[in-house]
RNA sequence: UGCCGGAUGGCGCAAUUGGCAGCGCACCUGACUCUGGAUCAGGGGGUUCCAGGUUCGAAUCCUGGUCCGGCAGCCA
């Protein structure tokens, strides 16, 4: 129970902690998010990140951050600064608990002169197809390396010659010597380091071999003394290698458990396509709104609040599922909901002329900033004689159900007053250009003294006043559920859908010019938006972050069937 | 065909470890409302993968099967 008294949230990950720690396994629990700075984060990693910190916080321990920098062909300090980056806005803390596993190399090389003179490992001179045909198939057993058996001498003496430099990339590797014929591949005399003539975005040229994921990460885990180590399903099989590892060394035994990542509908979660999107220009970088990384999310205007939410509702399990995307959407507008600055933006205006009320005045009229908050007081909107209106709230013909303005019928204009529409006009084409209604001055403010209720409000601006407001709004990145779902010889480009930005240049109250980007905004019966960070006074620019639900759209979607 | 893992309403998860299968999202109905939003009240939807077994009683235990995912990088 919590503060509350309702109850906290479990799973299988944090009842094994709570075992481990009642029996004595571990007496404090040490936590770690281990990416590698090969890529932005995604909500994935948000998903892993949580489950990291939250039950090092849980359980009054400590989660590290730690960079699995690798393989230095792949990697970049653009991506440990975004990282970096991403899961402080997150809102998670790793004090001065910043590591990389570029830093054990050392370490890592003297455990692995350890393993040679144990007899347990071995420089293999197989080419990397060698290796692959002799390591068997799924079924068959592999066969042994003809270098298997060298002596643990000859083995010294070649390993340092390949950390000296002497061997071309790909001459040769160090490879432990475990059991060819295992059921479990991984276990079949895995490479532990190869040699690669690269510089390292931190050790630069310090070292011309580097130790395989494999080999680097449980030991990694192993000198950071991390009780648990929390990663995705995919690891599973390699845990067995991970354990002969620590045992082999004698060293600091940390306990894996592996947990399924995150898939959501009509998006991907894979660093490589990600990357492929914004290589090839699919999307304007990773931080498209569109994307699902944390930084596309974030100048989409999805708050740090509204991903946790998320991640603790979709909980954690093994089972490999796939959660909707209406999920992700409840959760922002939930947490939007309660603190979005309220403004009125006209998105397709139809011009509203009041032709009882006096021309060249202005008035100013009280709106309230977030009825959800009365803390967040009220603002001034200016009205006069013309007006717009969204075209959507206007028909000539209202099928059932539509309880908005039509001709002869009265709504009322939010805070302002109630209108009656008089008046038609068209052009040449029989294209509605303009209404002709009239106002009830009785009613400013929007209530009707004589207690007559009208069945819609409309979100409006005044025409002298109104900012005009570039609005990106965005859709589905993928035309389908699964975009990785492709017939074959194609790939997820396909899926691609070539609606999922929609620019429209939106008339907006003059408020706006107030407001500093990346607030969260609701544009009244729109949905929510923030500010761009293209985004300047003389031009504002609004992402849609998502729109609000809508009973009338689902009656409208029903009746087109 | 080997190994590892998984299976509970459409989707995501629970079920005090053998005791009336619940919750969130989605969907539907109604109330309320100066956002067709929010809120509130209610509703539909389950062969708990299948078949046997144990038991007074099985989502849970046992046996056998089915289906799905992962693993054959000198990627992580």
């Amino acid at each position: 129970m919590d503060d509350s008294g309702a109850p906290v949230a479990t799973d299988f990950v944090r009842e094994f902690v709570k075992d481990d720690l009642r029996e004595g396994r571990y007496t404090r629990v040490c936590t770690r998010f281990p990416p590698e700075p090969n890529g932005y984060l995604h909500i994935g990693h948000a998903k892993a990140f949580s489950i990291d910190f939250g039950i090092a916080e849980e359980f009054g321990g400590l989660c590290n951050l730690r960079f699995d920098d690798t393989n230095p062909t792949k990697e970049d300090v653009e991506y440990v600064d975004s990282i970096k980056d991403d899961v402080r806005w997150m809102g998670f803390d790793w004090d001065d608990r910043e590591y990389y596993a570029s830093d054990y190399f050392p370490q890592l090389y003297t455990w692995a002169e350890q393993l040679i003179t144990d007899g347990k490992a071995y420089v293999c001179d197989l080419t990397a197809d060698e290796v692959a045909k002799s390591r068997g198939t799924l079924t068959e057993p592999g066969k042994a390396s003809p270098y298997r058996t060298r002596t643990v001498a000859e083995n010294l003496d070649l390993f340092r010659r390949m950390k000296a430099g002497e061997f071309p990339d790909g001459a040769r590797t160090l490879r432990a010597k475990i059991d060819m014929a295992s059921p479990n591949i991984n276990m079949r005399d895995p490479v532990m380091y190869r040699i690669l003539h690269a510089t390292h975005h931190r050790t630069g040229d310090a070292w011309c071999i580097y130790p395989m994921y494999d080999w680097a990460h449980g030991q990694s885990d192993s000198i950071e003394q991390i009780s648990h180590s929390i990663c995705t399903l995919e690891f599973e099989i390699h845990r067995p290698l991970y354990n002969w590892f620590v045992e082999q060394l004698g060293i600091f035994h940390p306990r894996q458990i592996e947990f399924a990542r995150l898939n959501i509908t009509y998006t991907l979660m894979s660093k490589r396509k990600l990357r492929r999107l914004v290589e090839d220009g699919y999307v304007n970088g990773w931080d498209d709104p569109r994307m699902p990384t944390l930084s596309g999310l974030r100048r989409r205007g999805y708050t740090p609040e509204a991903i946790r939410s998320f991640c603790s509702r979709i909980g954690v399990t093994k089972i490999d599922g796939v959660v909707e995307i209406g999920m992700l959407e409840d959760a922002v507008r939930d947490d939007l909901n309660k603190r979005a600055q309220r403004l009125m933006a006209v998105l397709r205006p139809l011009k509203v002329v009041l032709t009882n009320y006096p021309e060249g005045v202005t008035e100013e009229l009280d709106a309230v900033n977030n009825p959800e908050d009365a803390a967040a007081g009220t603002r001034k909107v200016p009205f006069g004689r013309e007006l717009h209106i969204e075209q959507e709230d206007f028909r000539e013909e209202p099928p059932p159900k539509y309880f908005r303005l039509a001709p002869g019928r009265e709504v009322r204009l939010r805070y302002a007053y109630f209108i009656r529409c008089e008046e038609v006009v068209k052009d040449a084409d029989g294209n509605i250009t303009e209404l002709r209604c009239t106002y009830d001055p009785a009613t400013r403010g929007g209530d009707a003294p004589d207690g007559r209720k009208v069945k819609a409000t409309l979100h409006w601006v005044s025409a002298a006043h109104a900012v005009p407001v570039e609005t990106r709004q965005y859709d589905y990145l993928f035309r389908v559920p699964n975009p990785e779902d492709t017939p074959e010889g194609q790939d997820f480009t396909m899926h691609l859908n070539p609606d999922s930005l929609t620019v429209i240049t939106a008339q907006v109250e003059p408020f706006i010019e107030t407001l500093a980007p990346g607030m969260s905004l609701q544009f009244e019966r729109q949905g929510y938006f923030c500010l761009d960070k293209d985004s300047t006074p003389a031009h504002p620019v609004a992402n849609r972050t998502v729109s609000l639900r809508s009973s009338w759209a689902n009656i409208e979607k029903k009746m087109q069937k």
